[in-house]
DNA sequence: GAAGAACTAGTGAGCGATTATTCACTTGCC
DNA sequence: GGCAAGTGAATAATCGCTCACTAGTTCTTC
């Protein structure tokens, strides 16, 4: 069935894309999320952002480093925000609730952003401890000091660490598996309680 | 320099693999764990396991059905491990414990197995909530059931199961990252304390 | 128990398909 | 005109998998 005559703009002229570099973050992000890294294609990406192939480059050397720049702008301000929250003054509770908060708007601002992070952080974790400044790092030594100063009972801080961060990101980890219906700040005041009850376990 | 005449074997005839399957299962679980399924070529699984690529077609279709029976082994056997911990008679106390201990002993008895199951349940837990006997969906029931007989405070199933969670599977993250040194059996009671204090929370 | 047929499991060169990346060209804005 | 950004066909490399072949073991028959 033909089509009607139209408005005067050539039928197969493709208009040129504008603003190539948030539309193939974006669909980076959802191939990156759902398929992996390695699975997704750069021609997928390039379809799923309405985009040329070849734009991916003027904006990154690869694919790799695409998903690279994606994960550390979220690692890069989770750990800052992981500082700022727990080293600021405050009580125990004040600073953990800090954190949380934090933590979960994050989540809730973008959360493309961050489940990826999550997702692939087995990924860009490099496998033994370099960095000093990573956010479980961090989190390490702020439950060091707590040990030392008796705020918490005396234990590993690396095990410590580990069961307060698990609590909250497992818990990332299932909304993204879509079991936990609406925004994670719902949450806050339950990941609070439940991460300090760990710090004061035992 | 010629060889001493040896013995009656020919110098340059690589003797036959023998028992190839084995083999191939731990060269590709060490080799999905650190570079991931899809990086993973089945050139390099081969190569490290001292055996040809044509081998790994005898006892599997392909890559893939080789990574999801290596997970699968763990995902079953950590299905009935929990449904046999926490159905069991006892107070919340001994069943905790029980399903703590009974996942840490999986865990030191074949790292390797352990390692590769926690590392791709974003690959294989499917996005939405279709099963109901895997190890999440079951520790979802049974918190519910803790709530409505009183025994735990009331709250979301959901967030709670997967808080609890958090707490042992975080360490054991941490660990394959080689943050914790020694066998994950050796926090068994401050897995357990923690846990409890989570599901006791608010 | 010898001969050999039948079967299981390992081999590795080679094939088709896919993929990330490049590059010569084009657009449209300053 | 010059520059930044977008295009997409072409390319070179890689990868999963197949297949014709074979070594070694077990079963069958006399």
């Amino acid at each position: 069935m033909p089509r009607s005559p139209a408005p005067a703009r050539e039928a197969s002229k493709k208009p040129r894309a504008r603003n190539a570099r948030p539309k193939i973050e974006r669909a980076a992000l959802k191939l990156f999320i759902h398929e992996g890294v390695d699975a997704a294609t750069t021609r997928e990406i390039a379809e799923q952002a309405g985009v040329s192939e070849g734009a991916l480059y003027r904006h990154y050397k690869g694919k790799d480093e695409l998903a690279l720049a994606l994960f550390m702008e979220t690692h890069n301000r989770l750990g800052k925000m992981m500082m700022e929250a727990l080293a600021a003054d405050g009580s125990l509770d004040e600073k953990v609730s800090a954190a949380v908060s934090a933590y979960c708007q994050l989540a809730d601002e973008d959360f493309l952003l961050f489940s990826f992070h999550l997702v692939s952080l087995n990924r860009y974790l490099p496998y033994d401890k370099r960095r000093e400044d990573d956010p479980v790092s961090i989190t390490e030594r702020i439950v060091a000091g707590l040990m030392q100063d008796g705020t918490i009972p005396k234990g590993d801080p690396a095990v410590k660490a580990a069961m307060a961060l698990g609590v909250i990101m497992q818990a990332g980890q299932n909304k993204i598996y879509n079991r936990l219906p609406g925004p994670l700040s719902q949450h806050t005041d339950a990941f609070t309680k439940a991460i300090l009850a760990v710090l004061h376990s035992s």
